[in-house]
DNA sequence: AATGTTTCCGCAAACGATTCCGATAGGTTT
DNA sequence: AAACCTATCGGAATCGTTTGCGGAAACATT
């Protein structure tokens, strides 16, 4: 038998069942239950972070008045203050940012939900939002929807659970429903969208010059001298694919030509969706002489399968795109783009969600837009 | 005078100072002191998060009770478990996950140290990361050393303040001590390297067939024919950039030509590298008849130049490279490349790592190597 | 000297969840 | 029926910081 905890003898002492997996004991003379300590358990050590108790206990003050030293409140003799940070440093303290998250309820750390970071565009938004972020000293977590709504639900789940401080995000292609936004929205989320928003929520937006850029483009081709220009569209939920559709349409429209339905595709941004398109257009009785791509990729998947045909780009068929990268320069033929800065969008995104985490109550809604620039490359010249 | 707020009589009151902005009173009789509530001041109720409490109260149970409840222990009544689980369901309930990091010592995020997200690679590689953690249950944090080291510094510091689980680090060009590294290496933090490794540390590493890479690319130049073969290296002073120039050599050595020093220049992975470069390989009296750069960059951006000057890819000049990319075949002509796999290399990177957090205590090191696959195309193809 | 003011610091309660310990009430065994 | 067990739950400490409140000593004012 064991000893009692209490008066240490063994006499009194009975088993009195299992707590645990441990042998329990109850003496009757103290009336008191106990059960024995394993030792040798490996203590397993973890390296201890010194905290501000530790710096408390070193010097005999109060865990609150090194907090106070700490965090440069008023309340406090320059003297001990002095103290305290040298003891700080010494024992080399760093804050834990979880128990000040905690605490203060606030994490300085911001969400982004993305559709894809392998492309160049959204990857070019978030070293934009990364610099704002990280001089502002905030943390970036960052998911992916890989297109699919189902997935961007969850992530934004995860990030609120994560308890982010606010959330910048750009639709996967799929959704068109916007509770899972609205919901966190209406608790007082701040929430900023980008590139590819919504106008179902009212939330600060940064959009691109998506008519104009289609606008110029299609202008550009006609100026040229294209009469039959063809459309590979984006996909037909997203906001950002109507827009660019209606610079398109209201630029053959200024010039009196008619929109031809048997030119018009919407593309799901895969690469099957090229060939398809540009199949079909070929075999038309009246094929295009001009092709606007809404995505960059769908003119390079394009040219390449064109070039194989030995049909002349830009003689025969002219090519446009929206684009944001140096590769339309080394293209052969170089293609002619809407030129887009996804720097300058990740940039803008961020300072502005930033802006409305801190003064969050007296916030004044407000969107921005990032001008693009149309580049004109041998793609298109056909003088 | 106010009321004391022991006898609330406004006798024996007097003034006694400010607190805080307030004013301080005194009551003798009860020697109390006390200041006054402002009221009406914006109460700002937070929209509250329901919590474990909030489920405890509304079922009058204990919030441990819940908390077992909730984490599918044992000790718990499958009837009041099911109680806790309508009840949590009902009032919404989404754990605190800073409060159950704080508690549990570990806060199921990993952090992400890279020189540049706007590279493809690494957005490769980000994207495979991503896809492991976020199947584990991890969090991912991202941070952009810059290429520079200081930064690289910065981001490890602000990494481990957000007490991440373990890091995934590939170094920037300027890295060559590893202090930083080593001091939470020897806290125990799980630290894998992939890329751009290191050997000063004992770490697991994810690492590419760099040196067999090389070779083949140079073996490759041999056989089509080329004498004096020209490499763009890297960086001096990563380990990467040594691997591919021994394979170089390696190549070289087999087929019994010399190294010439002048066909040998390091690259900074800057764009004025690879004119300057080709510059001076070009006014040689014996210019090279083929070119190895070591990142596909330089490459393109020589290509571009020497089409420009109108000499012949492959004839005259071949060219080779490392690539990760589709760009690689979309070129004029070509490019022969050692294709990489970046997101396979995030994959295995994280699950090593997330394999390590796990399994802490007894985690046997290894590292694992991603292959490569030699692709042929035009620019090297001179037969 | 007596009173009014400040300064500076400690105490303790948050923040939200987990977990060790102990305590019952009821069931089982001798 | 006494002794023994078990299942189930509550209480309190803990994680590391912040902060409202109160107290004592030092300072300033009559």
């Amino acid at each position: 038998m064991s000893n009692c905890s209490k008066c240490h003898n063994t006499e009194h002492v009975s088993k009195a069942g299992f707590l645990r997996g441990k042998q329990r004991y109850y003496c009757k003379q103290c009336d008191v239950h106990f059960t024995v300590e394993i030792v040798g358990e490996k203590a397993s050590r973890k390296p201890h972070q010194t905290t501000i108790i530790d710096i408390a206990k070193h010097l005999g003050v109060a865990p609150s008045t090194v907090s106070r030293a700490l965090n440069n409140k008023a309340e406090i003799n320059l003297a001990t203050r002095q103290e305290i940070l040298k003891v700080a440093y010494e024992l080399d303290y760093k804050p834990n940012l979880l128990a000040q998250s905690l605490n203060r309820g606030e994490t300085h750390t911001i969400g982004v939900i993305i559709p894809n970071i392998e492309r160049p565009f959204f990857a070019g938004v978030l070293a934009g939002i990364q610099q704002v972020a990280s001089n502002a000293g905030y943390q970036v977590i960052i998911c992916q929807s890989n297109e699919t709504h189902q997935t961007e639900i969850l992530n934004v789940q995860a990030l609120m659970a994560s308890r982010v401080d606010g959330l910048l995000i750009s639709h996967s292609k799929e959704t068109s429903s916007f509770e899972h936004i609205k919901l966190h929205l209406n608790k007082g989320v701040p929430i900023v969208h980008f590139d590819r928003v919504c106008n179902e929520l009212d939330t600060p937006k940064i959009i691109q010059e998506d008519f104009k850029g289609s606008f110029d483009l299609v202008e550009h081709l006609i100026e040229q001298g294209c009469k039959r220009i063809a459309i590979m569209a984006g996909p037909e939920r997203l906001l950002i694919s109507q827009t660019r559709f209606e610079g398109y349409t209201a630029a053959l429209k200024k010039h009196g030509i008619e929109i031809d339905e048997d030119l018009v595709y919407h593309s799901n941004f895969k690469k099957e969706d090229s060939l398809v398109a540009l199949n079909r257009w070929l075999n038309l009785p009246n094929p295009p002489d001009g092709i606007f791509t809404v995505h960059y990729a769908n003119a390079i998947e394009m040219m390449v399968e064109i070039k194989k045909r030995n049909i002349k780009i830009p003689e025969e068929i002219a090519f446009v795109g929206f684009g944001d990268e140096l590769i339309a320069e080394l293209l052969e033929p170089s293609l002619t783009v809407f030129h887009l800065f996804p720097y300058q969008v990740g940039e803008t995104a961020a300072s502005l969600l930033i802006d409305n985490i801190i003064h969050k109550e007296n916030f004044t809604q407000y969107s921005k837009m990032v001008k693009g620039e149309l580049i004109i490359r041998n793609s298109s010249l056909k003088k």
